[in-house]
This record gives C-alpha cells, sequence and structure tokens, in this order.
DNA sequence: CGAAAATTTGACATGACTCAACTGGAGTGG
DNA sequence: CCACTCCAGTTGAGTCATGTCAAATTTTCG
C-alpha cells in the first residue's frame, strides 16, 4: 500500500481523487548509505517522506563538531524547513544512513498543493503543529535534565531509531561528547 | 491601530471583512503583574495576543525548579499548544510579568475561523513553520554552545525583553542557575 | 522604613569535555 | 582466507563547565 496516501488519511479527511492528485507530485528516490540527500550551503529544494531506510539531519560548527537535530525513518518527514522556506543556504546536511527511499516534493507543487486542495494544506499544519509540539518538549528536556536522563529517554522513546545509531550519532543528538555517553552506558550496566 | 490586524496583513493577503470576522473572534483580557493566564494542569483553553506586556511560559519539575520554554511581548503569540490542542493538562504556567493586555480565541472559534476563512489557516501555517524554525535553531544552540555563548545571543537577540527580565528568569531560559548566570556576567564585565 | 526578592560571592562537588591510548569488529584488497 | 585498515567503542587522567549550598549584599516595593 502506499505509505504516503495512509498518512495523510489518518490525519485529514481527503476525497481519493485530491489524494491521488497530491501524491502525483512526489517523486521516489533511492540513496545509498552515506550518501546525502542535502549538504549544507546549499539550498534545499525539497520537503521529503520517508518510505524506507533512515536518515540523520546534522549541522556542523566552527570546531568541526556535528551535532544531529534529529533522525528519520519510515513515516517521517525530513527537510531543512528554514532553507526550503527562505531559499536561505541550509545550516544542516542529510544524510542517509542506510539504502533508502523517499518521496520528494519541490517547493512550487507543494505550493500548487496547498493552492488546489485545502485538505493539504491543513494536513501541514496539523504535522507541524505535532513536530512543534516535539520541539518543545525537547527543548525543556535539553535544559532540564541531565545526559543520563536524555539518553534514556532517547532509547526508550525511539528504541527502534536508536538500535541503528552509532553511539557516536545518539551522543552527537543528545549534545555530549561520544566518550562521555560511553561512561553514562558503562553507568547504566553497573547498577 | 489594531495591532492584530496589522499583524494578519503582513502575513497574508486577506479582504477587510475577513479580517475583521477574524478579530471579532477574540477577546481583549487585561491581565496584572504576577498573575497567571495558564496554571500548569489545568487544561488551555485560549491562544493568545499580546498587545502589551510580557509574559513567561515555565514549567516546575519534580524538583521544584522552573524551566522557562519562552518569553512573550507584544506581537507574539501565547499559548500551551499541546494542551490547546489536545485537552491534555498544562504543563506549563504562563504568568504576567507586567501589567499586560492580551487578546484571547478559545478553540471552537478558532476551528470556526479556519474552516470560513482560508487566509487564517494559512496565516497559522505561515507563523508556525517560523517559529519552528527559531526552536530548532534553539535546540541547536542548547546542544552545542556554552552557557556564556547563548546568554551573550540572548540579550544580542532580544535586547527588549532581556532588559525587562531578572537574571533568575533568563537563567531559566538559558537552562543554567542564576548563581552560575551571576557568574558568567561577572566574567563578561571584567574584561 | 522594613520585608522580601534579586544578586553576588566563595567553597566545594559533580557533570561533562579533551586528549591519548587501547581494543575489537567490519570491510576491503590481495 | 589472510593481512590490513578504518572506525566504533572503551578507558583513564586531567581539566573545564556548571551545580549546590550558604552567606552577605543590594535592590525593589509595599
Amino acid at each position: 500500500m502506499n505509505l504516503l496516501a495512509q498518512y495523510v488519511k489518518n490525519l485529514v479527511n481527503i476525497s481519493d481523487e485530491n489524494l491521488n492528485k497530491f501524491i502525483s507530485l512526489f517523486s521516489l528516490t533511492l540513496i545509498k548509505k552515506k550518501d546525502c540527500l542535502l549538504e549544507q550551503g546549499n539550498v534545499c529544494e525539497f520537503e521529503g517522506f520517508i518510505i524506507n531506510g533512515c536518515f540523520r539531519l546534522y549541522t556542523i560548527d566552527e570546531k568541526g563538531n556535528e551535532h544531529t537535530l534529529y533522525f528519520g525513518i519510515r513515516n517521517w518527514w525530513v527537510t531543512d524547513l528554514n532553507s526550503f522556506l527562505t531559499k536561505a543556504p541550509a545550516k544542516f546536511t542529510i544524510q542517509a544512513l542506510e539504502d533508502s527511499e523517499v518521496l520528494l516534493i519541490n517547493k512550487k507543487d507543494k505550493i500548487k498543493a496547498f493552492q488546489e486542495i485545502p485538505e493539504i494544506e491543513k494536513m501541514f499544519r496539523i504535522m507541524t503543529q505535532k513536530s512543534h509540539v516535539a520541539l518543545e518538549q525537547r527543548i525543556i528536556r535539553n535544559i532540564s535534565t541531565t545526559a543520563d536522563q536524555r539518553y534514556l529517554e532517547f532509547i526508550t522513546k525511539y528504541p527502534q531509531i536508536a538500535e541503528r545509531l552509532t553511539n557516536i550519532q545518539i551522543a552527537s543528538y543528545l549534545g555530549i561528547s561520544h566518550e562521555f555517553l560511553s561512561k553514562i552506558r558503562r553507568k547504566i550496566v553497573n547498577n
């Protein structure tokens, strides 16, 4: 079955006709492990819906350290939102961590969908609201808990993502060094 | 002039008729310094547009420590989004830091506005996208920079907010203790 | 003026980073 | 199939960032 169609129908009531029209705006892209969907500095011309595989969206700072904004798997969206909206150079790199499949839509077609299919505008609003809530919660966790707690929360909340990641990648999401994460893991095992 | 009307017109093209219809859904509320628009645990029944004054949206954790999600002043929106959307008990308290004026809309009327005025749905989408980008940037800052840098960035980016706040409030936003913020400030002065 | 809150300060404890070394497993070319 | 390399993970020592607690000082505000 069509994963994207299912996703849309879960959020809004939409006719099959409009749904098909929307889905036809996407193109399926295959991408190999370690290849990038977007590289920091380029303009992000797409919004992507992940069908299979796993992606990491990260930025590299002046010191050369990587910081992960989020990981994406099946049924998640992925884009550098600021770059996509404003055509500013992307602050993030989007890399495939496995051989992956993703449905891409460009900005022109997304605007077209918004204009022609009101349910789609509504769907994106609902979607954005949900991820907004998730971002707010992450900020509160980041400013209020220790790395131990954030690590346990991450592997508990997203076990199906965590199991595919290296500890280096998880550390870059939690905002700690991978050496320190290693020590946290040892401490957890030893109790 | 009507601040909210101006705000809407800056984001979307909308007829005066629809604009007035939208604005008539709000009710002006005056709230005194230190009073709360919302208390943690209650259901957030409103979304608010600030006309005057200053608000702080914060949560209290198990240890009794306060953590600030954001501050709001004139021209900003304020709500516990998750509670407003899902009717779950609010995780945040919204307190006025000064005598303030805020325009409130309830959920039923907001839904009505979305159904009857497509430009309003569009406006909220644009608004949510912008704050989404801001939240993403804040997460990256939180996981990648030290408290010194975050403090300097905050007072540089939002001087008109920072000047109204106590250091305790700023510290609760940055995710550090107010004693440590005091030491940061001394260090900055002494160079 | 007087009380409450904010701010500062210092001593000490803990969280977290850096660097360097080591181990072990996964891929790769011969 | 082996030897090699590379990368992830672990570990320890030393250091820096930040928290905690308690006390003193200053500011705010009724």
